[in-house]
DNA sequence: ATGGGTTATTGGTCTGACCAGACAAGTAAT
DNA sequence: ATTACTTGTCTGGTCAGACCAATAACCCAT
């Protein structure tokens, strides 16, 4: 039926998705030589070479002449520079970007409050000190404790993601009164004031 | 100094983005042949190549053979899309998928609630017949309803994204009072009872 | 053991070839 | 004149091979 043919870089990544999974490969491990992949899957050194660069960009390899292909720690980072320097101001994802971060965030104090409420709160303290500056990079390391603390790499990941497309597209704007309203909250209130604290 | 040499499909990506800022493209708009464009840049076509799909796989152009490369509406979450792919391979992510589909559907119903309450509602009625199975598929139009109602793309995308992972790997379950309750909610009362019925 | 040169391997890049899909122009049949 | 077919020429899709550059592995002389 419907089945749009599958271009042979698109199977390369599967194929490497495939070969990541089985062989339990971490960061840093090694993926096979271009040549000895291509020759695996039965398709051209180019094929698997523009599969790779793809997902170079996406930050997700790294490659060093001579040496070989290394599968990499996710940075986001390059992400967000690659796409940003593409998308000029979208300016309605800009906002739903951070609805969803904002969403995000919300969850995961919850999730924090049920089960890290005195860790964290002893954390954030210790992230105030007299010249403290309100701004994006304080908003990061204040989350940063937080997921930290709660079992959920997916919301982490995604968090990150979400970060990361706003530091390079708006800025974040709380005020004081919201951080210490949160560790207001960790220490003395429920879990229900949390909700009322997104809602405004 | 420590200018690490660009590889040559990164400097295509370079040339590209000026020649769409230069030109003031469009999404739709062609970009030009590959050939065409390797000899403009003095580089070989499977540089260009490399950089195109590239760009490809985080779905910002459009390949049509035969006829050429086209620039596309960015989709922000294709991104994550192919990220995904990649980055949840751990078991244990099928559990969290499931955190995370359900916390965007708890969000999405408020947004509903507040914007398009009536309409919802009446929509949702139209769903139930006698022979109403509650099964994933069920789940699936009884949400439609609510994101098609609500003006949030980026939240559409992602429960998409979360409801086709969901389906290839776990069933959705919630009994048939779940969804009751959301009807009975929508019709009398507030909005703080969605949150209440997220919580056990 | 150690240093230095040689060799093999790996990624980086280009070229040329051929296939396949799309399309327009030209041509033959009606 | 209209229609249907053929052909040429665009486009991307893919592969094989060549060569360069950087690194790693090896071997040998010291």
């Amino acid at each position: 039926m419907s089945l749009a043919k599958q271009k042979a870089y698109e199977s390369v990544l599967d194929k490497l998705k495939h070969f990541i999974n089985d062989k339990q490969l971490q960061p840093g491990d090694k993926l096979p030589s271009e040549r000895e992949f291509a020759e695996q899957l039965g398709v051209g050194r180019s094929s698997v070479r523009e599969a790779l660069r793809a997902i170079e960009l996406l930050g997700l390899i790294e490659t060093r002449q001579g040496e070989g292909t290394f599968l990499r720690e996710y940075q986001s980072l390059s992400t967000v520079r690659v796409l940003s320097s593409f998308i000029l101001q979208e300016q309605h994802t800009v906002e739903e970007v951070g609805d969803l971060r904002r969403l995000v965030e919300k969850e995961a104090l919850k999730l924090a409050f049920k089960q890290t409420r005195q860790l964290v709160s002893e954390q954030w303290l210790q992230l105030f000190t007299e010249e403290t500056t309100f701004d994006t990079d304080h908003h990061y390391l204040f989350f940063q404790v937080v997921f930290k603390n709660i079992e959920h790499p997916l919301l982490q990941k995604l968090w990150h993601f979400l970060m990361d497309f706003s530091h390079h597209t708006d800025f974040i704007q709380y005020n004081k009164e919201f951080y210490q309203d949160l560790i207001y909250i960790f220490k003395h209130n429920t879990i229900e004031i949390i909700e009322d604290l997104y809602e405004k």
